[in-house]
Formats: structure tokens, sequence, C-alpha cells
RNA sequence: GGGCCGGUAGCUCAGUUGGUUAGAGCACACCCUUGAUAAGGGUGGGGUCGAAAGUUCGAGUCUUUCUCGGCCCA
């Protein structure tokens, strides 16, 4: 008797999965059959599910945050398609905005070459060619992953059906009019007359004059305030013209002192942060002074000062402001506040009404916004500042300052922050904010903290400033009439540039004369042409309308966005207010946002701490299936943590995996048999079969309920469990015996192969959204007709499966299989038995478990060559393994004293 | 500095409205098998649930503080 008496094993499927080499293999495949268009076929006429791409920016090569992003898409998308929804997926890229302008500006900077003396829109061309390039390659790298999608008509920002689109959507807003002229803040050089991007910004030491000046308090609520003066300290003293208030730390302790020196302050009450009255009183000086009173800093509220130039024209109202940027670092713990001239003091400002107005010109000299400085050029303006402090007896002290100050990379000429002409979509003249918050009840976001991150930003945002002096970008499609300062608001311009864009781009609006975009009904010479661009959120923030609405294989609003949770901020926010503002709703029915990739240890990747893994890295170890095993693996709802010995790990399972579907195709020799399951005869089948077909069933629920929350990495888990748990240790390793040793034609063997044939089927497809090469794998090997398992559809079990009785019962029968093995592993240990096989077993049970144990064979269920069940009184199971005695069957390794029934003859 | 989120065995994750000795799989150790074989099986050892205080008859679960980490903002 040998090996060639029974039925072994026999597979094409090989143990080593060798990823590396074969995933590109299946990437070629895909491509021969054209699998995305034959799965827009197959679900054709389907309820569509809409993933919609949240474009990556077209700049470097992907990282691993891209490709948990890319495979966590790819995976909801190929689950839909497989629960028989059209689920289409166009990736888009992001392409305009400023790190690429300033990559083609680095290449300037190398060769040489000057980017003022380049035409607009020759530096354009360069730009677009950049994010182009990057395009292609992150195609590559994305397809690599397994990512399936129609990736020969992706979407791109800077198409010119998108930059047509963009126009036509600032033109709603522009109808509406919520977007308006105002005034912002931003790094600007006098020198060079233009702003300055953080990223040109050097520092370097600046000498400064600082001052103390005082606000003399007009209105409070605390009696002792009154009469009092408000100190503040600044190194730009040539601010004070445009003050607009003062802000506080209501945290902070305050003093009122009154002051007894000689000089403009002689019995005056002043008030300074307790924490810094030291310094206040070293620096100015002081010599004589008694404490008034220490008050809370939240008891500003409400106090209302005048300015220190109030006899000089400047007769308005300086609020106080409670702010958190107040701090006790240096100062008086008060903070003047020029809205025109700084950024903290912007958002305060914005946050209470007061808008920031146009004080410096270009130039750098005031304008006639503010009296008696107009002209005058802010580099000069300090020593006229300080005179008219002292000369209104404001001035408590001044002196000098060498500190870290921004200056221009190019001309090395200090900078300033400078309010300049923006345009703003208004969060309240049209309820675009209520509007937004009520979208975001209506949204399903996964996990559902998501929903309060966004609300909060939603809450408190300022307006949405939308424009940008830059050049790489849709620009603002907007005329001002030069004299009268309205803005052009017709919708047949707006239509006119958004179709001339739609041919040729948007390059032609800084080329071509105005005219051209007006038509006939205005004149060019009345009109200022803006030359800013649309900030980038902007543009992103169209997608939805450029594509979901644009393309016929899809529809608006999608069926989620997905992102990492940074996106909150981003994309997610962007996207809500443009589509409130022209829609009135969310552009998506449900967000999911995952976490950050981060190292074993939690922290985050960074290349000077050396703990960056590159998808690269992986696939060439491992292969895209274990990435993916990764991405499926994780909490998305929280960090994913990765390194080599987490991705090992996973390694591991996928060749636990790997094996099942060895194990599975041995015993079929590759020869499978779709099962009738709906006209399957169960009763015939044993139980143990009947018992499995429960598990395939009721893994399929718990599969169907995890896939519908989202929940994968307890999906993932609980297949890899049925795997090693279920049938590896269990099934596959008590149907040994019945598949390798019984006849071929054995009703018990082929009822196995039955369930085997089941079983495959479910795995191959529960599997392949996340295992997607090895799943294709598998199916090219067993089926010769059908192209590919993502064309498939996941399987409807039926009913019958179902027997929560049988389950009971096997509940019990595994419990004495446990014990009946430690009864054994005792017998191995003492070395009177090797192999299971050697045993017999006498197994003792109480009335209820003998009872359901009648029809039971133990022998069959824990691998042994007999056992005996006997009846006790006692209600705890007892076994006794003894040495099994006999001969030993040269076929299936039983020892028995009779001759082996399957194999005497 | 502020907002939001998180820290459960070496790893990936479960732990219902607070309720027995905190679970699973992997990894690890030892043993068996050599007919899934660079596989397979069995048994077993691992956790003061980030720290401290509090509420409670009772806390991994609730409160506060601290700490470490992440995202966003300043």
């Amino acid at each position: 008797m040998s090996k060639e008496n029974i039925n072994l094993p026999k597979t094409a499927f090989s143990m080593k999965a060798n990823l590396q080499n074969k995933e590109p293999e299946i990437l070629e495949y895909w491509k021969k059959i054209d699998l995305y268009k034959e799965l827009r076929k197959s679900n054709k006429g389907k309820e569509k599910f809409i993933l919609h791409d949240g474009p990556p920016y077209a700049n470097g090569n992907i990282h691993m945050g891209t490709a948990l992003n890319k495979i966590l898409k790819d995976i909801i998308v190929k689950f839909h398609q497989m629960d028989g929804k059209d689920s289409v997926y166009v990736p888009g890229w992001d392409c305009h905005g400023l790190p690429i302008e300033w990559k083609i500006e680095e290449q300037y900077k190398k060769n040489k070459k000057n980017k003022n003396e380049v035409p607009i829109t020759e530096f354009r061309k360069e730009c677009r060619e950049f994010a182009q390039k990057w395009i292609d390659v992150h195609k590559t790298q994305f397809k690599r992953l397994g990512v399936v999608g129609d990736w020969d008509n992706h979407y791109a920002t800077m198409s010119f059906e998108a930059e047509a689109q963009i126009v036509r959507e600032l033109g709603k807003f522009l109808k509406e009019g919520s977007l308006y002229r105002g005034f912002k803040p931003v790094l600007w050089s006098t020198v060079e007359k233009t702003a300055l991007a953080d990223a040109e910004v050097e520092y370097h030491d600046h000498k400064s004059d600082t001052i103390y000046t005082a606000f003399p308090v007009k209105k409070t609520s605390i009696k002792e305030l009154e009469n009092t003066d408000i100190i503040i300290w600044t190194t730009t003293p040539w601010t004070i013209p445009a003050n607009k208030a003062l802000a506080y730390n209501e945290a902070l302790d305050y003093l009122i002192i009154e002051l007894n020196d000689e000089g403009d302050f002689k019995n005056k009450k002043i008030v300074v942060a307790e924490a810094l009255l030291e310094s206040v009183i070293k620096d100015c000086e002081i010599k004589s002074y008694k404490e008034i009173k220490k008050f809370k800093g939240k008891d500003f509220k409400d106090t209302i000062c005048s300015h220190p130039f109030l006899e000089l024209g400047y007769d308005y109202d300086i609020p106080m402001l409670e702010a958190r940027f107040v701090t006790t670092e240096q100062g008086t713990g008060i903070v003047h506040c020029a809205p025109s001239h700084g950024p903290d003091d912007f958002n305060l400002c914005l946050k209470h009404g007061i808008k920031a107005i146009e004080t410096v010109d270009g130039d750098g000299k005031y304008t006639k916004n503010l009296p008696l400085f107009e002209g005058t050029h802010i580099f000069k303006a300090n020593p006229i500042v300080i005179e008219k402090l002292k000369e209104q007896k404001k001035l408590l002290s001044n002196g000098e300052l060498v500190h870290s100050y921004p200056h221009s990379w190019r001309s090395k000429a200090p900078l300033v922050h400078r309010a300049t002409p923006q345009w703003f979509i208004s969060m309240e003249s049209h309820g675009l904010r209520k509007k937004a918050l009520k979208a975001l009840d209506d949204t399903k976001f996964y996990p559902d903290k998501g929903r309060e991150r966004i609300k909060a930003m939603i809450e408190t945002r300022p307006d949405w400033c939308v424009s940008r002096q830059r050049v790489w970008g849709v620009p603002l499609p907007i005329f001002v009439h030069k004299t009268t300062k309205e803005i052009l608001v017709d919708d047949n311009v707006n239509e006119n540039i958004a179709s001339i864009y739609e041919k040729e781009g948007s390059d032609c609006w800084f080329s071509d004369n105005p005219q051209r975009f007006l038509g006939d009904k205005y004149k060019a010479e009345d009109y200022e042409k803006i030359s800013d661009i649309v900030e980038v959120w902007f543009d992103s923030g169209c997608t939805h309308a450029f594509v979901l609405e644009k393309r016929e294989d899809l529809q608006w609003p999608a069926s989620m966005y997905l992102e990492g949770s940074d996106q909150h901020r981003g994309w997610f926010h962007s996207s809500l207010l443009e589509s409130c503002g022209t829609r009135g709703r969310a552009p998506y029915e449900s967000i999911l946002s995952h976490g950050f990739v981060v190292d074993g240890k939690g922290l985050k990747m960074s290349k000077s701490v050396g703990n960056v893994i590159a998808p690269e890295d992986i696939l060439k170890k491992y292969g895209a299936d274990i990435l993916r095993i990764w991405v499926a693996s994780s909490n998305y709802a929280e960090d994913l943590r990765i390194d080599y010995s987490i991705l090992e790990q996973h390694a591991d399972s996928y060749r636990k995996i790997r094996n099942t579907f060895r194990y599975l195709l041995g015993n079929l020799n590759d020869n499978f048999q779709k099962v009738d399951m709906e006209n399957l005869d169960i009763k015939q089948l044993p139980e143990l079969e009947r018992y499995m077909l429960h598990r395939v069933y009721e893994l399929n629920q718990n599969f169907k309920n995890y896939f519908k929350s989202y929940d994968f990495h307890n999906l993932y888990k609980e297949l890899l469990n049925f795997c090693t748990v279920d049938l590896s240790s269990f099934y596959f390793d008590i149907r040994k015996d019945a598949l390798y040793c019984d006849l071929k034609d054995s009703d018990r063997r082929k009822s196995s192969i039955v369930v085997l044939n089941i079983i495959l089927e479910s795995l191959v497809k529960w599997f392949a959204p996340i295992l997607s090469f090895t799943a294709e794998e598998i199916f090219t090997l067993i089926n010769k007709e059908q192209k590919s398992i993502h064309l498939e559809q996941f399987i409807k079990f039926p009913k019958s499966f179902q027997d929560k009785e049988l389950h009971e019962k096997w509940i019990e029968l595994k419990k004495i299989r446990d014990i009946c093995n430690i009864s054994i592993e005792a017998k191995r240990a003492s070395k009177e038995i090797g192999s299971s096989l050697e045993a017999s077993l006498v197994i003792n049970l109480n009335k209820t478990l003998f009872e359901i144990s009648k029809n039971v064979d133990f022998s069959e269920i824990c691998i042994t060559s007999s056992a005996l069940v006997h009846q006790s009184n006692e209600d705890e199971i007892i076994i006794e393994t003894i040495k099994a005695e006999g001969d030993k069957c040269p076929v299936c390794w039983k020892i028995n004293k009779v001759k082996c029934e399957r194999h005497s003859n």
C-alpha cells in the first residue's frame, strides 16, 4: 500500500506567493481584458455607488498616506461592485497652486533665469507640464497597488472643463452677492511691491522702535477702571494709526497702578498684566507707584477705549476683545490690534465684525483712510507717530529692540503685513454657515466623530478668502468699474469667459485683450481686470461640479467622499461650502475619514527620524496584497501604525490564508464545481458538513454587517479566524482522513467535496476586495469561462444553511473535543503516544451531553483511532486516553484490533 | 497655547447600559506529525487595561488632573 492508493491533494496553486512578480502579470491581464470597461458593462443600469475621488496634489511620489487612501477607496469600491452596485471610480488630481509654482521657480533659480522676464503664459505652461508629469507617475504607482478605476479618463483641476466650471461656480457667488471685495493682511514687500508666500520669507535680525503707549478707558463695567489708561507695547509704532481694537487674555490677572513720578503720567492710573509689571516698571523706568486693584482679565469684557490720537480726529471706539494669543512673554498683557497689519489682529477683529481696510498702499505709503498720515511712507513714520504720541501725552516710554524679523528672500528688504484687496465669500450674507451646518446633520459620517470636528470649524470660521496673488491657477473672472468701483455682474460675460476657457484654457486671461471677455456690452477701458487667481481649495471644492455633475457615468451628489482626517479643514470643508453656496446641500451623502500613518511606536514618519517606509519598499519586499491586508486589518478611525514587524505579521496571516486556499484547491484537484446551493439537499449531508454550512451562513451575515458599516478590520479578522479556527485546525484537519482515505465515491467524501466547493467560492469572493491579486490568481485558475473575480457578485446563501440548533450542539461537542485534546496532550508529554492516531479515547459524559453525543463519532472529530462514550453520573467531563492497540492500517494509519473496514480489500 | 481624537498581552484588534478569575487571532515556548511539508496539529506562558486621585457595594468602562502620541489651528 502506498500513496497511489489515496487521494492526496494536488494543485497548481503554489505555496509560495511570489507576489512581487505575479502581481504585475495580473495587472497586465486586467489591462488585456480591459477590466474597468468590463466592470461598467457587468453592472450597467444597476443602482450607482459613487465614491468621488479626492484629488491628491500632482507633486512628488506617493507615500504611505496616499497608498492607504487609495487602497481603502479601492476596497470600498470593489465591495459595492460585488454587492451588485454600479460602483464607478474616477481618479482625479489637484494641479494648481503654490508648491508647483515654487518648484518651477526653483528650476529657474538653478538655471539663473528670472521669473519676471518670462511671460506669464510661458511660466504657466511649465507648471502645467510639471503637474502632468506627476499625474502620469502617480497613475502608474496607484495602479500597481491594485486600484481599479477609470485611469484613461481621469479628472484634473487644470483641465479646460474644470477651469471653465470654476468660473461658472464663482459666477454664482458673484450673482448672489455673497462674493465681495474686502481687505486682508498679507506679507508684503514695499520694495518689490508684491505679496510674498511663506516660503519666500527669510528671518533676519532687525532693529525696531518700541513704544509703551496709553489707550484711555472710555466705557467700562468695573468702577476702578474708569479714568485709567490701558498700556500696550509694540515694535511697530507705525501701525498705531491703524489700530482698531485691544486684545486681552481672560485667564490673566491684571493690575491697576497709580504712577507718582514727574511727567505726563503723574497721578495717572494705568493697567498692565500682573505677570509683566516688573518688566514694564524696568522698561519705563517707573520709580514710584502704588497698586490700586487687581482683577481678572475676563472683567475687561465690554470695556471700550479711545484712540491715543482721539484729539487728532481718531474719534472711533476701540473695543477690548478677548484673545488667547495674548501671552505674558513680552509687553504688557494687552495687545494693540490693527486688523490691516497682522493675521491675528485680522482674525480677531473679523470675528467681532471689524473689517480690515486699506491703510497702506503698495508702495508703503499711508492712504487717505488715515488722517494726518496720508502719503507718508510707513518706514519713515515711526518718529512721527512717537512725536504725536508724546504730544498727546500718551507715550509712556519708547526704545529700541533687535529681534528676528521677516525679510524678502530676493531683495532682503524688511516685510510688513499689509491689508490688500482680496475677494471673500461671506459666511453670513446669504446664510452659508447655516446651510453648511444643516448639511452636516444630513451627512453620514464614518467614524461618527468626524461630524463634530468639521462642525466646530464651520461654526467659527471667518469669511472665505478665495483670491491669491499668484499666477498658477484659475484667474478670478472679475471686472471692477474704474470710477464707480462697482463689480461687474453679468451672466453673459461670465458664461463668455467660461466657454472661452472650455476651448482653450485660462491662459488667455493674462495674454488677451480684456475686450474679448467683456463682449460688446462693456468697454474694456472702463474696467479694471482682476489679476488674482482663485485659491486652490476653491478649485478642488468644485470637483463635484465639474466631475460628478458633468460626467454621464457619475451622479450628484456623491455616495461618499473618503480622505484623511486633515481634510475636515480641507476638501470636505471647501466642497461643503462651495456646494451649499451654489446648491444648498453637501455634494456627498457620506464622509469616511481615516487617520494618519505613523510608525510602529505611534510616532509620525519623518526623514530626520528615519522611520519612513515607502509603499515602494513594501511592494518590493512583500507585494501589494500584503499592503492591502495592512489597510484592511488596521482600524482607520485612529492613526495606523506600520513597521516591518507589523508587516511581517500580516505576511504570516497571508500565508495562512494562502494555504487555506491551497488545501481547498488541492483536495478539489483544481477542479472547482459550482454548487447549486438552492437545490442542495442539506439533510443528506453529515452533521459536520451541515455545521460548516451554518458557519458559512453565519459568517456571511457578519460579513455583510461589517461591510455595511465599513468596519473592515473586524471583517478581516472574522475571515482570518474562519480560516485558522474553523477550517485549518478543525474542519480541514478532521476531514483529511475522509478526503485522503475514503473511496472516491463514498458519500462522506462526496459531501465534503461539495462543502469544499462552497467554501472555496465563498472565500475567494469574500477576500476579493481585499486580496485583489490573489483572489484573481485563484479565480482564473478554477474558472475558465468568467474573466475576473472582480466581475462576480457576492453569494446569496440559502436560509436553509442556517441551523442554530446544530450550532448549539457543536459548541458542546467542541468543548468535549478540547478536553480530549488536553487528555491526549498529557499522554504525549509522557511519551506514551506521539500522533493522536496512536490514542484511544474513553469519554465519560453526563446524561445531557451523552444524549447529544449519541450519533457522534469522537474518533473522527478528535482524530484518534477509536473512541468510546460512557454515560456517567458525574457532571464533569472525564476523559481517559489510552494507547491504541492493534495493527496500523497502512492506508489510513488507524490502529485497530480488527481489520480496517475501509482498507481491508 | 487652543480645538478634536486616542493610549487594553510583543503585534493587530474585541470588550453591550459600570457587574464573576479582561477575550480572540497572530507571534513566542514546548511537544507531535512528515499524506496541506519553507506546510499541518496540540498544549502552554504572556495584561497592576498610559499614570494618579475621585464617584460607587463594585471602574478597562463614569469624573478630574497629569503624561505620551496624532490631526487641525494659532
